[in-house]
RNA sequence: GGCUCCGUAGCUCAACUGUAUAGAGCACUACAUUACGGCUGUAGAGGUUUAAGGUUAGAAUCCUUACGGGGUCACCA
């Protein structure tokens, strides 16, 4: 018997050589389908009857039986066969999938691909803004990357992780600016640092951002109750006359059109504000490479990294190589006036550099500003062309940002294509939904941002409430069991938000995250640690003669056997939400299994060999996928 | 408004990309266990897959329209 070959190939190739015996002509081999078995009905393997009908001119019912008996005169492991309906359905022997399940033990990498033996491809995720502490979104997106990551990697990629810093632009210059005006002196005359302060560095920039836009709206409001008061001097008549024509524009319209032209309003007066004018100004000589500018910003950013680096390695991510937008954006301008030298770009009275996209149903698009200075999708440009210089060899680039960019990255890819890179067309972004709160949006205006660090530490302290309350740790050192919340808590936030499709908006419920019944990360957590209490206890597994499988052991090896196709399938859809979901039909059935059937008081050796073996293999898996989460497996819990 | 994504049990999610009676978990109801780890298992109830048409042997899935929701349309990133 063939073991390498699995019993749907084997069926295939059967009736692909003998498609004219059996059905008169040549069949096209997509006709060939098969699908779960419900579980309702007797059988192992489930074949789709009616593409055959027109070919046999008979009823389904017929071509089944006529398909069946043919395949079982051939293949000595099926044991037997039904047809209901449109639906062959047939029952494989015990022989064989005790066979598969040796196959399985003896793979130290089975699922996988062998290492490296396919080409490299780049995945970018996380991709922080140096202003900003990472919030509960970074978490999907980190959690996601660097699971896609592995999921490429057990494909048999080379993978190359990156993020991309966006450490540049007016943004950044306002928490400069804002920590250079407003943060108070202490009694030895220094400003905040994350030293003096105790703070976090990304958590002590990310407050100045804060307060930058505090100021900035105070006085925007100030400038327009001085316009409503009449009182214009200091503003170019342009603008009066703007504001005015605004303001008689809200006549007779309803609320929404009113706080429509309101927002126009602020953004009007928010340009006349010296503070935006101080961070252009700031921005100016950051690009012109002001000493002093440049030493407030690298020294700001030293302290954001040393943050994020904390928070990176709480999450349990990492990156093989970093880029960074101060580095790219100059090479993106090279390549934006390269282009408008080509003729793929184009430039406005004003100096602005911008392409027209409209031939394919876009719109145009802003390239460089009038002042010269670069926009995102220049630094974007840039980044992308850098990436291909240093890795000759990728074969592709995952972007993993969230879909609120899809607009951004359709622009991007084009653009790239329309430049002549022949490798545009590898460019992947892999989108995905914005995570909701059972409170409504996350809003960094409205404080309703769950920061990473925070939850993650709550996270943690519920595990250890649980663990302390439930848990099995008799012997364990305290350092252990700190080890074990972690291990318990991450892997339950991490479950939960990777178990969603990416493409979908999901919800985040953090009481039901650190919940230990149904579809979470403990869940599977458990069934391995009772596996590996089971297996600890037995003495060792013997060899054993086959026997006859029960029901519940038959479905474990076929879910087991199913493990190399769902890691297949993982990586061609960037999901991991499929090795989630797998892996949880794979804790349910061995639960289900571990309920009815006695494994180390079964009395027939080779039954309890089996099982053994049976629940050893399933605890190789459960870890094997988990890993491919960037979940951990506890031994004990 | 243009473009785009989405709408499945009370809630959170599945459904192998077109196939049998649309499945899980949570919550709810009723059970099981002298036990190899009860963070378990079994059973029940819960659905006109937003609506109306269309395509076909077959539609949650594809097409059209409507309704509802998100995102995006910056010399922001």
């Amino acid at each position: 018997m063939n073991t390498k070959v699995s019993i749907n190939e084997q069926i295939r190739l059967i009736l692909i050589e003998n498609s004219e015996v059996l059905f008169g002509i040549k069949i096209d081999e997509n006709l060939i389908q098969f699908q779960k078995t419900r579980k309702e009905v007797e059988g192992d393997v489930t074949l789709v009857i009616f593409p055959f009908v027109k070919a046999l001119k008979c009823s389904p019912i017929e071509a089944g039986n006529k398909i069946g008996d043919f395949l079982k005169e051939k293949l000595n492991s099926i044991a037997s066969f039904e047809v209901v309906s449109g639906f062959l359905n047939i029952s494989i022997n015990s022989i064989y999938w005790i066979e598969q399940l040796k196959v399985i033990e003896v793979d130290p990498l089975f699922g996988f691909d062998s290492p490296n033996s396919k080409s490299t491809v780049m995945v970018e995720y996380s991709s922080p803004n140096t202003n900003k502490p990472l919030h509960l979104g970074h978490l999907r997106n980190n959690f996601l990357g660097y699971s896609v990551a592995e999921i490429l990697k057990a494909n048999g990629h080379k993978v190359v992780k990156t993020q991309v810093i966006n450490d540049r632009g007016i943004h950044i210059c306002k928490s400069m600016l804002a920590w250079d005006k407003f943060s108070p002196l202490n009694d030895k005359g220094e400003r905040e640092t994350p030293e003096n302060t105790g703070l976090k560095g990304d958590k002590l920039v990310g407050k100045y951002y804060v307060e930058f836009d505090k100021q900035f709206n105070a006085e925007a409001k100030d400038i327009i109750s001085l316009w409503e008061n009449g009182d214009f001097s200091n503003f170019p008549s342009s603008i009066i006359e703007e504001f005015k024509k605004l303001t008689d524009s809200k006549e007779g319209k309803d609320e929404k059109a009113i706080k429509g032209i309101d927002d126009k309003i602020k953004d009007l007066a928010k340009n006349e504000t010296t503070l935006l004018r101080e961070a252009k100004e700031m921005l100016v000589k950051w690009e012109a490479r002001d000493p002093q500018v440049y030493l407030l910003w690298t020294t700001m950013n030293s302290w954001v990294y040393s943050g994020f680096d904390v928070t990176y390695k709480s999450m349990g991510v990492d990156f093989d190589k970093l880029y960074y937008e101060s580095d790219t954006f100059i090479l993106g301008k090279d390549i934006v006036i390269e282009g408008l030298q080509k003729g793929v770009f184009f430039k406005k009275e004003d100096g602005s550099v911008w392409i027209d996209l409209t031939e394919d149903g876009l719109d145009e698009k802003l390239l460089l500003r009038s002042d010269g200075t670069t926009v995102y999708m220049t630094q974007d440009i840039g980044t992308a062309v850098d990436r291909y210089k240093d890795y000759s060899d990728l074969s592709g680039i995952i972007y993993t940002v969230g879909n609120e960019q899809d607009y951004h990255f359709k622009v991007l890819f084009l653009i790239l294509k329309k430049l002549g890179y022949s490798w545009a067309e590898n460019c992947f972004h892999l989108s995905y939904g914005m995570v909701d709160l059972p409170s409504g949006k996350m809003k960094s205006r409205e404080g309703t941002v769950v920061d990473a660090d925070d939850l993650m530490h709550e996270v943690i302290d519920k595990a250890g409430a649980l663990t302390a309350e439930r848990g099995h740790l008799e012997g364990m050192t305290k350092e252990d069991i700190n080890t074990l919340c972690r291990t318990i808590g991450m892997g339950g936030l991490k479950y939960y938000l990777l178990k969603v499709d990416p493409k979908k908006r999901m919800m985040f419920n953090p009481d039901e995250s650190i919940e230990l019944n149904g579809n979470t990360g403990p869940f599977i957590q458990y069934a391995y640690a009772r596996i590996n209490s089971l297996i600890n206890r037995s003495g060792g597994i013997q060899s054993y003669n086959s026997i006859e499988l029960k029901e519940e052991e038959r479905e474990i090896i076929k879910l087991l056997i199913e493990y190399p196709t769902v890691v297949k399938e993982a990586g061609k859809m960037y999901s991991p939400a499929v090795i989630a979901n797998h892996i949880y039909e794979l804790v349910k059935s061995f639960n289900q299994f571990y309920q009815a059937v006695p494994i180390l008081i079964e009395e027939n050796q080779d039954a309890k060999n089996l099982r053994l073996e049976l629940s050893k293999n399933v605890a190789k898996v459960i870890k094997s996928s988990m890993k491919l989460i960037g979940v951990e497996v506890p031994e004990r819990m």
